[in-house]
DNA sequence: AATTCTTCGTTT
DNA sequence: AACGAAGAATTC
């Protein structure tokens, strides 16, 4: 054992990649660090920002060589260390999700602009004397500034109809000048500014909701049907946070797409909230990401990953639509942040509020058996009632040869379009049609790199895999047979359904709701307020209209396949199915119209349309909660997924038989698999599966752990994903 | 993640 | 022997 020579301090330094621990560096002479603190460490031949860790106590002062150590390069005291409750968060995580803990603060640093001195920003301010030269484009930008106020130069420069160019040219004449702009990125909010009339049972359900948030860690089930008001409710327990001076997070899957909720959040607080999502620029993430940091961020509104930002005083989590798969991550490190987010809770002594009309089975177990508190709100708000609704049997009632319209769906929709209110058909499947087809020769156009059908997108020309976004143009004959006009589109898309509905209603304006139909985000939120001021009668959309839209004009909907979600052999499907289908039906009748949603099905008795038809939603949720226990499926068991993939086919089923007999034996916990995945390849990549099942009490990551060790290691092309608490199963 | 080291197969 | 490509190993 060598003993150092000098005392020299050295430091614990995560680096944020897939290592598998803290690697010692030495401390530059007079520096001020302690855990959290960002330095930058060089590593091999390139310097990474990295986070100072902590020791585990008892641990040695330094693993490595003392002649192996480096100096670290620079100590970041500019930015503010990272909170002690984040770094219990990300080692919690890494060992829940099998991931290498560096991997876990990359994604709590995924902000590279926040490491680097803050850029300052400069706005123009109309201050000086008008320019001695005066052209008509000069005295529409002073019009336009003459409030005095910092104006963004591009923005002014819009805002007069003026080129940019003339803002410089009166920066240079010293009329215009320049500012730093102020910090947009965290306005002040106020808690009190508009408090909304609740009525009587949203204050009820408000003040047991303050109860629960008003003593640290507690997760409460806040249950209440679409329309019932839950978001007022929960903004009372926001308020509270604001005014306690703490940090307040709003989750919301899909933020990317919803400015509503902004809007709202501003007329209640008076400002925006601090927005995070993955599609901010650079700088508005580093920006971002200081401000939550530095503790001026009071109130986030974020996609699943703002969960991993530097909260220092965070005093409340909201996971809204608590129920919905996109808090599921599934690349990278794979975690379900409705999930984390009550252990970042529970780490951090601060209340969880999840959210939800058609909650997880998950949640609702945990409600049941006491580790959550249920906050039901049952009536909906303004008299609205909940929509009527209605199975159409197909079978009985079936649409004409190559339409998807039951007669019973059309002519509802003929009266919603006489009575000058709005439909909104669901469908979802993006395109025309899942599958062309050579009626000649029976060729059917498969993607190259994965086993999936090409999907035709009529709109845009082309054949689209929906796996690895390859895409081709729509050939005239067959490549198979060379047959020319042979080709037919089978089955139904968005696209093609719009089209029977143009046929049908020629008069009617019709607009698609569909990710690849508006690329760009400022496109969607045109479409949503042009269906919004009724500027649309008929709406075709995928599952893009079930999140969080408020289409006030909206009297009928009809759910074009209800069947889709259900034949998928996973054991979320009804689950799934049954939320998807009450959110979309939940869209009809609000306020003053009353609404009606048609089901078209093959199997009109099935639980999940029974159920959905009746109304009778808590009876669906024991029957499902049953049937989970008797599988030992969870939130009674537990699941983990590997998935093995490999270019090479006889090579990644070999690997998976080899990992697979690497199973250590145990009792109770059951490794099933290998077996091809039901999508065998993606990417040129054949892939298998092994599926762990493990009873509630055991700990299925310890198992894995050994698991890991003595398992053959991968080589060549073949990747090993593990994935804890698995959601798709193809 | 980014680089260097190792191995293996080819070319001259 | 020299060169290159591909894959494995290393980084404190």
């Amino acid at each position: 054992m060598l003993i150092p020579e000098t005392d020299l301090e050295t430091v614990p330094v995560l680096v944020p990649l897939a290592l598998p621990a803290p690697y010692d560096y030495l401390v530059p002479e007079d520096a001020q660090l302690g855990p959290g603190s960002f330095v930058v460490a060089p590593l091999g031949p390139v310097k990474y920002v990295a986070a100072v860790w902590r020791r585990p106590e008892g641990a040695p002062a330094a693993t490595v060589l003392r002649s192996k150590l480096r100096a670290l390069v620079d100590v970041l005291d500019d930015v503010p260390p990272l909170p002690a409750i984040s770094m219990d968060f990300a080692e919690w995580v890494a060992g829940y999700t099998l991931a290498p803990p560096g991997m876990v603060l990359r994604m709590m640093m995924s902000a590279s602009t926040a490491f680097q001195p803050p850029a300052p920003r400069y706005g123009v301010r109309l201050a000086g004397p008008p320019p001695e030269r005066m052209t008509p484009a000069r005295t529409r930008v002073l019009e336009t500034a003459r409030n005095g106020l910092i104006w963004v130069k591009s923005l002014l420069a819009e805002a007069a109809g003026v080129s940019p160019g003339v803002i410089d040219g009166l920066v240079d004449a010293g009329t215009l000048v320049a500012e730093p702009l102020p910090d947009t990125i965290a306005r002040e909010l106020d808690p009190n500014l508009l408090r909304a009339e609740l009525t009587a049972e949203q204050t009820k359900a408000a003040e047991r909701l303050l109860h629960n948030t008003r003593d640290g860690f507690a997760v409460s089930l806040l249950d209440g049907v679409t329309g019932s008001g839950k978001t007022e409710v929960y903004f009372q327990a926001i308020a509270e946070t604001l005014a306690r001076g703490k940090q307040a997070l709003v989750m919301i899957p899909e933020i990317a797409l919803t400015s509503a909720f902004l809007a709202r959040c501003e007329e209640r607080f008076g400002a925006r909230p601090t927005e995070w999502h993955s599609g901010l620029t650079q700088s508005a993430r580093g920006r971002a990401w200081r401000a939550v940091a530095e503790g001026r961020a009071q109130l986030v509104v974020g996609a699943r990953s703002a969960l991993f930002l530097p909260f220092p005083k965070l005093g409340l989590i909201v996971v809204d639509e608590e129920h919905d798969q996109a808090y599921k991550q599934e690349d990278r490190v794979s975690y379900q942040a409705r999930d984390m987010a009550v252990v970042r809770g529970h780490l951090g002594g601060c209340p969880v509020i999840l959210s939800s009309a058609t909650p997880s089975i998950e949640s609702w177990v945990n409600a049941d058996q006491g580790r959550y508190r249920h906050v039901p709100l049952r009536a909906r708000y303004k008299a609205a009632g909940l929509p009527d609704l209605k199975a159409i049997d197909m079978r009985k009632s079936p649409p004409e040869r190559g339409s998807w319209l039951s007669p019973v769906l059309t002519e509802a929709m003929a009266e919603t379009l006489a009575r000058g209110e709005q439909s909104l058909l669901f469908l979802n499947r993006r395109g025309y049609a899942p599958l062309t087809l050579c009626r000649n020769c029976g060729y059917r156009f498969e993607c190259p790199n994965c086993s999936a059908w090409m999907v035709e997108h009529r709109f845009r020309h082309r054949l689209e895999c929906h796996h690895c976004g390859k895409f081709a143009p729509i050939p005239e004959e067959c490549p198979a047979c060379g047959a020319e006009d042979s080709l037919v589109a089978c089955g139904p898309g968005v696209e093609r359904i719009a089209e029977e509905v143009g046929a049908l209603f020629p008069e009617a304006r019709r607009a698609i709701l569909s990710s690849d139909m508006t690329p760009r985000i400022s496109d969607l939120r045109e479409t949503l307020r042009e269906i919004e001021d009724r500027e649309v009668d008929i709406v075709i959309g995928t599952q893009l209209v079930a999140k969080g839209h408020h289409f006030p004009g909206l009297a009928l909907v009809g759910v074009v396949d209800s069947d889709l979600g259900l034949a998928q052999g996973d054991p979320r499907a009804a689950e799934r199915t049954f939320q998807l289908l009450s959110q979309v039906t939940g869209r009809a009748g609000r306020e003053t119209i009353a609404g009606r949603g048609l089901l078209q099905t093959y199997m009109p008795e099935h639980p999940v349309i029974e159920a959905l038809i009746s109304g009778d939603r808590d009876a669906f949720y024991e029957r499902e909660i049953a049937a989970r226990r008797e599988a030992g499926m969870p939130p009674f068991g537990r699941l983990a997924s590997l998935l093995i993939s490999g270019t090479d086919r006889a090579a990644t089923e070999a690997h998976s038989r080899a990992i697979a007999r690497a199973a250590p034996p145990a009792d109770k916990i059951k490794v099933l698999g290998p077996a091809e995945a039901p999508l065998s390849v993606v990417r040129g990549r054949y892939r298998y599966r092994i599926l762990v099942k493990a009873p509630r009490e055991n700990d299925i990551q310890a198992y894995l752990r050994l698991w890991i060790a003595d398992m053959p290691k991968a080589r060549g092309s073949i990747r090993l994903s593990i994935d804890i608490d698995p959601y798709t199963f193809l």
